[in-house]
DNA sequence: TCTGGGGTCCTAGGACCC
DNA sequence: TCTGGGGTCCTAGGACCC
């Protein structure tokens, strides 16, 4: 029987700013989200001084001050480099691998002898440390949610980081102590649910009959139920192209006027159409929207979002700007006080099924002249060369203020070493 | 003053068809 | 007054994930 193991990196964005300022070793750290609005990775050291996952930064900014945590905003270019180097280190332990997220990985092995396994993946946990600075953790088990379980208990509870979940009656009780709303796929909403049903443990999840619980919740209860059996129902699964490709943005301050608004929607539609691209797609349509602030604002709220649909699939950024700015101008009304605005790409589909407009002479310029604008911005750093319609002095953009150095993906702000 | 962003999957319900 | 049944497709909204 196969084992799948998650890998999962310990306080990732977190552990991403220690790597490049060992100062930061043993002491408090939380991340910010965009536009310094929330806490979203802390340090081991931040969650002991109370500091909540997802909390508004500026509850919590007195105290950080107070107990010299250290704050930054987040930098996304580094955490995205540092991830690559993580997943090309896990590549070498197995051919058979699933990135799941920016910091998690699942690893599929048929090693049958737990003993190798657990060794095998004590090694690769030193190995990624060795190659990339950070630390992880391993869970191993027969289906990917108790690998998820397994992994909780590794990060948690075993000093080495390594957990095996194959043996039956370790289950039982690790099961049991195991809060039902921790499972993977139980969130608030379910778990609600379960606990009216007496439901408050995994252990008490997985005895109950999955047929029964599909029922009353839905098929992928059904799979929860027996995934905790052991019984594997989320098979490993290969990478696929993005299906929508969303870029938004709360503005940095207020914006009230429609000049702002497009530059902004056009900067985000510059940054989607170059991820479309990227796993080469098209997109057939786009969804623009803009809102005023959703928390406690003394003015009116506002929000408002419209889809355009384009003569042909394209991924051309300014002929979507164009249409976009179109759509804006439609849902745009003076007097509001603009929060947030984003798009959406959708309809998404491979660039190859539209070959045969390319020999429209206007497609065949526009897909040259993107192609050349990505590669210089590859090759030159982001934002080399980018669309008037971007504006220059951005004043709506976002705040991030404690950002460290991209210390991977920029030249000019290289690590330096003093002696 | 200050509250993120980017995704996926499932379901219910409506429209439409025979 | 009476007014079927089954299928498909699409979309909006909900729930979840990191």
């Amino acid at each position: 029987m196969s084992t799948y193991a998650l890998v999962d990196c310990n306080n990732f964005f977190a552990s991403c700013e220690r790597v490049f300022n060992p100062k930061l070793e043993n002491k408090p750290i939380v991340v910010l989200s965009n536009n310094d609005g929330c806490v979203v990775a802390r340090s081991n050291e931040a969650k002991l001084l109370g500091i909540p996952m997802g909390a508004p930064y500026y509850q919590w900014q007195t105290l950080c001050e107070r107990q010299g945590v250290h704050v930054f905003s987040s930098n996304y270019e580094l955490y995205g480099d540092m991830s690559q180097r993580v997943m090309m280190s896990l590549e070498r332990f197995s051919e058979n691998m699933e990135i799941y997220s920016i910091d998690e990985a699942f690893l599929l092995f048929d090693e049958p002898n737990e003993k190798q396994l657990t060794w095998l993946a004590t090694h690769i946990r030193q190995s990624v440390k060795k190659w990339t600075g950070l630390p992880i953790s391993i869970g191993l088990a027969s289906t990917k949610t108790l690998a998820k379980v397994a992994n909780h208990i590794a990060k948690k509870q075993i000093e080495e980081g390594v957990f095996s979940f194959k043996h039956q009656g370790l289950q039982d009780a690790k099961l049991a102590q195991l809060p039902v709303e921790e499972v993977w796929g139980i969130g608030r909403k379910l778990s609600k649910r379960l606990n009216q049903l007496g439901i408050c443990t995994a252990k008490e999840l997985r005895d109950r009959d999955p047929s029964e619980m599909r029922l009353q919740f839905n098929v992928v209860m059904e799979k929860i139920v027996n995934e905790l059996r052991g019984i594997s129902c989320l098979p490993m699964e290969a990478l696929q192209p993005r299906q929508q490709i969303i870029s938004s943005r709360s503005f940095g301050r207020v914006v009230t006027t429609l000049a702002d608004l497009e530059e902004a929607v056009s900067h985000y539609i510059a940054k989607a159409c170059v991820r479309l691209r990227e796993q080469k797609s098209v997109a057939a349509e786009i969804y623009v929207y803009i809102h005023t602030s959703l928390f406690n604002d003394t003015s009116t709220p506002y929000c408002n979002g419209n889809t355009v649909r384009f003569a042909l699939p394209t991924a051309d950024t300014s002929l979507i700007m164009q249409e976009a700015k179109k759509c804006l101008a439609t849902l745009y009304k003076p007097g509001y006080r603009y929060k947030k605005a984003g798009i959406i790409l959708r309809d998404l589909s491979s660039d190859t099924k539209t070959q045969q407009d390319m020999f429209a002479t206007n497609t065949k310029r526009s897909a040259a002249l993107m192609e050349t604008v990505d590669l210089i911005n590859n090759r030159d750093g982001r934002n080399s060369v980018f669309f008037c319609a971007e504006g220059i002095a951005r004043n709506w953009q976002m705040k991030c203020g404690k950002q460290s150095p991209r210390y991977t993906t920029n030249w000019r702000e290289l690590v330096e070493a003093r002696c």
